[in-house]
Parts: C-alpha cells; structure tokens; sequence
RNA sequence: GGGCGGGUGCCGGAGUGGUCAAUCGGGACGGGCUGUAAACCCGUUGGCUUACGCCUUCACAGGUUCGAAUCCUGUUCCGCCCA
C-alpha cells in the first residue's frame, strides 16, 4: 500500500473528522496532546462469530489504518475468548454460543483480512499487532476474576446499561449470567493491553461506546487517575441514502473476502461499489477508502459536474478493490465489467471469456443436451438460480429480462449449439447487470 | 394461578363459512426512462403447468360441514390485566 506525505500531515483526529470517522471521543485536549507524541497504541475488537468480516467491520479497521498511519502502533484484537462468551449489545435475545473450533477457525481467516489492511512488518516501530483474547481470558481463575475484576463493577451500574436494561426487561428472554459478564471480559481486555502493551485508546463502532467506558473505568481504578488515563474513539454508524442496509446488496451482506464460506467474488465486490448511489458516493469515498484529502475533493469536484461519467464510483470501486483483493484481481475484474456492460459480449476473445467466466458466478452443464433443438432455457435458469422457480424463470422470460450473451432472448428460446461462444460458454444475464456463465462440456 | 386479546404470505396488516392463493401498504424482483445513479411510471411477488387446470399454504393436532383462514375441541406460543 502507498503513502503519501500529505496524508500524514494532518493529525489522527484531524484526519477522522474530515472524513466523518469521528463520532465520540472521551476527554478533550488531553486526548489531542496524547496523541502528539508517535507511536501511542490503540486497539479495536473483532467479534470472530463469522468466518469473514463485511464491509460494515471496514470502518472499525479503517480507525486502525489511520492509526497506523498517523504513526501509532495498532492492536486488532481477536474475541477469541470473548466470542466464546457473547457480546448483548444490540441483541434482543441469548445468543448461541459458539464452539472452540469454530471460534479458532473464524480467528484465523478473520486475521487473513487484516493483514491486508495493517502493516504487521515487524521492522516497522509502528509494526500491526494481532492479539487474541482467548490467550489470557483463558487463564483466569473465576475466584480471581471475581475478587480483582468483579469489585471494580456495580451491578447497580451495569444494569443501567442500555444492552442489559433492555435484556432485562424482556420478560421472555431475559439474560444469562454468561451474557452479563460480557461487560467484565471486555473491560478487562482493554486492561490487559494497557499492562502489555501500554495500550492507551480504545476504538470501536459508536454500539460499543459503553464497553469502552467500563474498561476505561477498570483501568482508572487499578492505576489510579493520573497513571491510569485512557481513551476511547468511535465511529459512526454508516448508512446509505436510499436505507439500504449499507452492508448488504440483494439480502445478502457484501464480505471482504473471496475465500471463505462466507464469501463474495471480487467481481461482486468491484459492482457492489459501482453501483454506489450518487448521493452517497463522495461521502464513501472519505470514510472507505484512504485516498488523500486531495484527491478526493478533486474527485468530488468532477463528480459533481459530471455525475453521469461517475469517476467517483470507479474511483471508489477500484480502490476498494486493490485494497482487499489486489492488483491482479482488479484488473480482471475490471476487464470482465468492461466487458459485459459494453454490450457486446459476442466479440470477446476467447481469453477474455475465460477471465470473464472466472470473475461471475457460474456453472457446468453437459453440451451434449445442446445438440439437436436443444435445452429449455428456463431449466437452466433454474439450474443457474438466476430463477428462484421455472415459473419464475418464464415470467423473466415473457418479460425480456433474459438475455443470452447479451442479446435480448425470446420467451420459447431454447439453448443450442449455436448459442455457444468458442464451442463452450453462453453467457445468461438476468436484467440489467445480474450476469452468469454457463460452460457446456 | 385467574381474566382477556391474539398467532395469516419476506415484513406490517385486512379478511370472520363458499366468489380466498387470500384486499392493502412496505420490501424484493423485473420492465421503461437514464449514467451499471437517484426520483418517477408500469408489472410480478406459494409451487407445477404454453393454456384449461392441478397441488400445498392462513401457529399445531383433531372435529363439525357439501364446503373452513373463517365454527368447535385440545395443544402450543405471544401480548395485556388481576393475583
């Protein structure tokens, strides 16, 4: 990843409030001189309840890329303990908990992502470090817990909390003992990182602002006021103009990952940014991207007189792009979207159809069912879920929202030989940019 | 423990014996317009079927009836009130 010099001109604060990063901070002008001085840590937590992350956890990494960027030195912290227990915040209801083996597993392709974004060259004196809380929760006694940790915390207290308050007045669902000590682990998390690492901020997403408090307060108690000052940060929620869940596209959440279980392709990805609405996309540029402060506005300066032409979303989508998947991908996927909404897929040279093919989903078919008259399309598209049901697939049929390698395809069409690209592939798309490559061998 | 109200399609919410696969709104999806944008307009939205039509749905299990989402019984879940 590049950097420039002006981007680490303005201060880390600075920084996340242009980009309206900023949401709540603790302490005034203290925090600012704290950070005067290089090479302070902070921390953000990941919740390993899934094996990879979307694009909503971005933004609490990004507090940690900025971090890094302003010269501090940035801790991510895998909930690998904290996992196995569960956070209540923001949930109306006991969550399930999760076994050891999946909670490491999660941990481990979590961290894949992370070493994307964060700089963990050792020889850096701001090197990413990558901790998991799974390696000293795990070794607390419960009477030690409850004698040092536990006489710091009122209950009285912690049930005024807005997570707890509200488990507890749900008559039905209630709370575990397990969920309510919740509260204790991650305090004592951010305790422990200020013991080893001197760790002095906490950062998080604006729902975890509470957490942040009770470890700060854990901290004061066990040093004492002065010694024992510490920060905490948050982010805003980030949201979409037209209230799409901002994480999501179709139903189904946009993941920073291509290869794991929960996976989106790179070529997904890449279109999920493109087709950002225009009203939002300066604003995601600042908060997704670390594009400098510069070259956004010039960004936004083009956008706004020729939103047709959107450099904003190609911008965005690229750099997005090259961030999680690299450069090798980006260019594919760019070739491939190039290609497919050009409109004329039929002149695609064979190689390309390859690249193509890889980048969207797709599936194999056996040609021989070509021969003759041929297959009924609307099997395929069942067969390709590009229909949820033939009844369905007949209906985008009858509508003309099928198209068989780009041209528009009518309602009894049935797919045969000569429907074929280089004697193996068709190209299906469903509307305008649902796109699905069929390989016949 | 007692009383009352209620569980309908992705969600909200109509429907109280036939004309109900079930009004309507939202969402989602598709088409049009555009810029792979927004807004707007149109359409679709249980499954199978080219069509006629058929099959499975209105918490669950039984029952009454020619016929039930609608009536009865039991079970279960939710909400409110009293203890």
């Amino acid at each position: 990843m590049s950097r420039t010099k002006t981007e680490q001109t303005m201060s880390f604060l600075d920084e996340l409030a242009w980009r309206g990063l900023l949401h709540q901070r603790t302490a005034g002008v203290e925090l600012d001189e704290h950070l005067a001085t290089p090479g302070r840590v902070a921390y953000v937590g990941f919740d390993p309840t899934s094996d990879s992350l979307h694009i909503g956890n971005l933004i609490p990494i990004k507090l940690l890329m900025h971090w890094q960027r302003a010269g501090h030195k940035p801790i991510a912290l895998m909930g690998g303990g904290t996992g196995l227990i569960g956070d209540p915040s923001g949930r109306d209801d006991e969550r399930a908990l999760l076994g050891r083996e999946q909670v490491e597993a999660n941990v481990a392709s979590q961290r894949r992502i992370l070493e994307r974004l964060l700089d963990f060259d050792p020889a850096l004196p701001n090197a990413a470090v990558l901790v998991n809380n799974v390696d000293w929760l795990d070794k607390l006694g419960f009477i030690e817990v409850l004698r040092d940790v536990g006489k710091h915390f009122s209950v009285n207290e912690m049930i005024q909390r807005e997570s707890i308050k509200w488990r507890l007045e749900q008559r039905e669902q209630g709370i575990s003992y397990t969920e309510f000590s919740y509260m204790i682990l991650q305090a004592y998390d951010f305790l422990h990182l200020r013991r080893a690492f001197d760790c002095t901020v906490q950062m998080s997403g604006s729902d975890q602002y509470g957490n942040i408090v009770a470890g700060m307060d854990l901290i004061r108690r066990e040093f004492g006021a002065e010694p024992g000052q510490v920060f905490g940060v948050t982010a805003p929620l980030v949201t979409r103009s037209d209230g799409k869940k901002m994480s999501k596209s179709e139903g189904s959440a946009i993941w920073l990952s291509a290869d794991t279980k929960e996976r989106t392709s790179p070529y997904a990805f890449y279109q999920y940014w493109i087709n950002l609405p225009d009203a939002d996309v300066v604003q995601w540029l600042k908060w997704y991207t670390v594009l400098s402060r510069d070259r956004i506005e010039a960004l936004a300066a083009e956008h706004e007189k020729a939103p047709q032409d959107r450099v904003a979303q190609r911008a965005l989508a690229s750099h997005m792009t090259e961030m999680l998947h690299g450069e090798q991908e980006l260019k594919k996927v760019q070739s491939a979207s190039q290609a497919l909404f050009s409109g004329d897929v039929r002149g695609l040279e064979e190689s390309m159809l390859e690249e193509v093919f890889a980048d969207v989903p797709h599936s194999t078919h056996d040609k021989s069912l070509l021969e003759g008259d041929g297959v009924s399309t609307v099997g395929v598209l069942v067969q390709t879920s590009l229909a949820g049901s033939k009844r369905e697939a007949r209906e985008f049929l009858g509508n003309g929202a099928i198209a068989i390698n780009g041209t528009r395809a009518e309602a009894d069409h049935c797919l045969t030989t000569a429907d074929l690209l280089h004697a193996h592939t068709i190209l299906l798309r469903r509307g305008k940019k649902r796109w699905h490559a069929t390989r016949w061998e």
